[in-house]
DNA sequence: AGAATATATTTGCTTTGGCGTATACAAGGA
DNA sequence: TCCTTGTATACGCCAAAGCAAATATATTCT
């Protein structure tokens, strides 16, 4: 059986790609670990809302979560199933694309370089690079 | 605006893409035109089950339909937008790789060459690979 | 301990989607 | 015209998923 063959079933990771929400979440996510409050900030929807998709990623093994004191970082877990990793990757590379997705990327580096961060902001940790991060699950 | 960036769903597209039935659909018909009897066949399900997962990918957009007789034969057809159509392609391409998807072509490939075709195909007309048919949708 | 903050989960409701079964439609043959 | 065959759609049911609003949990601060 070849490596891309294991038991994954691709059909669950299409549907973690299939609601624009999440679409929205894993293009801020691309290349840098980010906390939930800049979700909420920058896609303007409510808290819960925000949650519950992060949620629905997390079970479907797309994302993984990290606590730093009361904030919680999100950031992309490459699925091990090789074909997965691709499709993934292939997904966000086209959802980038789109003027909406490069529209909440420039809102999140207004909101982090800013010369005063948003109110709803203060004292939130920045993204960071998941480069810059042991990689506890690379 | 750049051409990827018109008003295109992906979070539909992905949505057509999460569900099995589907996806075997549509590994049957990569490349070849496919005639519905041949799907009832091959995947050992109800025939309006797999109608209504035809009916669904074509008002996704994503495959087409063209009658014959009393024949109806579906083909895949590329999205416009030409990140969707990446997206398509790597799918398709990755879920080939599994095994129950080989055994799904090889299933189609020993029903359209077999000595005697199966009671249930008598007179079903073959698939035709799709560079043969007249380009209506290329 | 108590208050405040960040995030997660529950509740109640509505929509969508999948399935089996039954039925409708379309085309060809007798 | 009737009958058969291939395919599509309608119906009824149930599970999943989306949303807003309310509530729970975890952590920090005072």
């Amino acid at each position: 059986m070849t490596p891309a063959a294991k038991a994954f079933d691709l059909a669950l990771l299409f549907a973690a790609l299939s609601d624009r929400t999440r679409l929205r979440l894993l293009n801020l996510m691309d290349g840098r670990e980010v906390c939930v409050c800049y979700f909420v900030e920058i896609l303007g929807q409510s808290q819960p809302k925000i949650s519950r998709h992060l949620a629905y990623l997390r079970r479907a093994g797309v994302v993984a979560a990290r606590r730093e004191g009361k904030w919680m970082h999100y950031r992309i877990v490459p699925p091990t199933h090789a074909g997965a990793a691709r499709i993934l990757r292939e997904a966000i590379e086209v959802v980038r694309e789109e003027k909406a997705m490069k529209a909440d990327l420039a809102r999140l580096g207004k909101a982090c370089g800013a010369p005063q961060r948003s109110s709803a902001l203060e004292g939130a940790p920045l993204p960071v690079l998941v480069e810059a991060l042991g990689c506890t699950a690379c």
